[in-house]
DNA sequence: GATAGGGAATTGTTGAACAATCCTGCAATA
DNA sequence: TATTGCAGGATTGTTCAACAATTCCCTATC
């Protein structure tokens, strides 16, 4: 074995033992409180009860905060602190907005995608299916934001990757707004097999249309729910 | 005026009197300087120098530097500190392929746009002509960037706007790798000018399809020049 | 009931301190 | 000569304490 060969694998191996930032760490685990609904929207954030909660200073938790700020989890209000989120209307739908052109495009393009990324799409889809039917209904939520994440994966960028990544986080605040996000996912198990299937003949017109079809519906259906809850509230 | 009327008023401009804090400030300057290419990719900027010379505290820096990591316009090495990114060729076809994912697909789904994006286009382009005919090659490079930009505000999603706002700042720090990036803008003017015209006569797809071969072309030339230019550094 | 005022609490920012880590140069060794 | 080992000095990571600025909240006043 060369030099250049091992010193590339290496170099490749970098990443593994990277160590990170409290900030940082504090910022994942915010961010996992965050998107699993722990942490209320709206809810503020004090910054002393948090870095004495976390055993951390308060400025290694502003770096946090303002990471999360920054992936729009968390809001920040000048001389006011930081509160979790709550995404309007507006926001919910600028998220499908978002999502919609993402998908539909690098579903169009996937045509010479490799079949690693087209078996991740078929194992996200397989694995709803088996939450489905051990009523595993929030393991089906899961599943399904990582469904729509192996599709715009096939456009192979990882900065659209981790774009669609923190919309996906986004979104999951959003459905917290409400009350009962199960039968959001339920009627569309189906509707993703199909796609997926559609993707691997390769009749990707075909997957553009019924997605396009899946988020017509998923869009109005939540946000009629978004703004009835909202009403409520 | 009814009470709705002029507090809605009111909440419009709150985004001008929104103070923004140190380590914000501290950022836009550091972001400008970077884009601008003031200051040159892989020089490490060090927290007390740059600290002394802001006149910051180290702790606002750190919180300015973190934003800047976010936003990839600088590197972060645990212990070692931060750098002005150098984007690899891979980074430069990872750019341009979500590029092309926005842009195609903003402009395939722009039937119902508005006049006024329309007209922002149209802006856009007149104005990287003006700065070609002034020989203001600089400007004519900010011109065609804010067009591609107007290109993708056609989707009508904040979220896609402000990725596309980094994703070009991320480029314009590519481009300072290269020497002349002139050469670059110059022969796309007249392009611009036809997809322009071809939106706003509602010839989508054509307008699409001039758009795909803008970035096969653009795509190819930067790289083999970015190619050519790291193998000589 | 609305408003004004003042004190308490919170945030914004700084500076200093210390531990952990990295970098540099020189000596020792093969 | 080329590599390794080892101080030490410099830089980063993190904490802590302090103070100014701002907001919040309670109470007195009209």
């Amino acid at each position: 074995m060369t030099s250049t060969q091992w010193t590339a694998q290496l170099a490749a191996d970098r990443a593994l033992l990277d160590r990170t930032s409290a900030a940082e760490q504090v910022a994942d685990l915010l961010r996992l409180r965050i998107i699993e609904g722990r942490l209320e929207p709206g809810t503020q954030l004090s910054e002393k009860d948090a870095a004495d909660a976390l055993a951390v200073s308060r400025n290694t938790l502003r770096e946090a905060f303002r990471l999360l700020v920054h992936e729009r989890l968390l809001v920040h209000e000048f001389n006011r602190g930081v509160f979790v989120r709550i995404p309007s209307v507006d926001d919910v739908l600028d998220l499908y907005r978002s999502r919609r052109l993402l998908a539909v495009g690098a579903v169009r393009q996937a045509a010479g995608a490799e079949r690693e990324l087209i078996d991740d799409i078929d194992q996200a889809v397989t694995e709803g299916e088996r939450a489905a039917g051990e009523q595993r209904w929030k393991d089906v939520g899961s599943a399904n934001m990582h469904f729509h994440r192996t599709l715009v994966a096939l456009a192979g960028s990882a900065r659209l990757n981790e774009v669609m990544s923190q919309l996906m986080a986004e979104l999951r605040l959003a459905f917290h707004v409400m009350e009962h996000p199960r039968e959001f996912y339920e009627p569309y198990l189906g509707l993703n097999r199909e796609i997926t299937d559609l993707i691997a003949s390769g009749a990707l017109e075909s997957a553009v249309a019924r997605l396009d079809d899946y988020f017509d519906k998923a869009e109005s259906q939540l946000v009629d729910a978004y703004k009835r809850r909202m009403r409520e509230a």
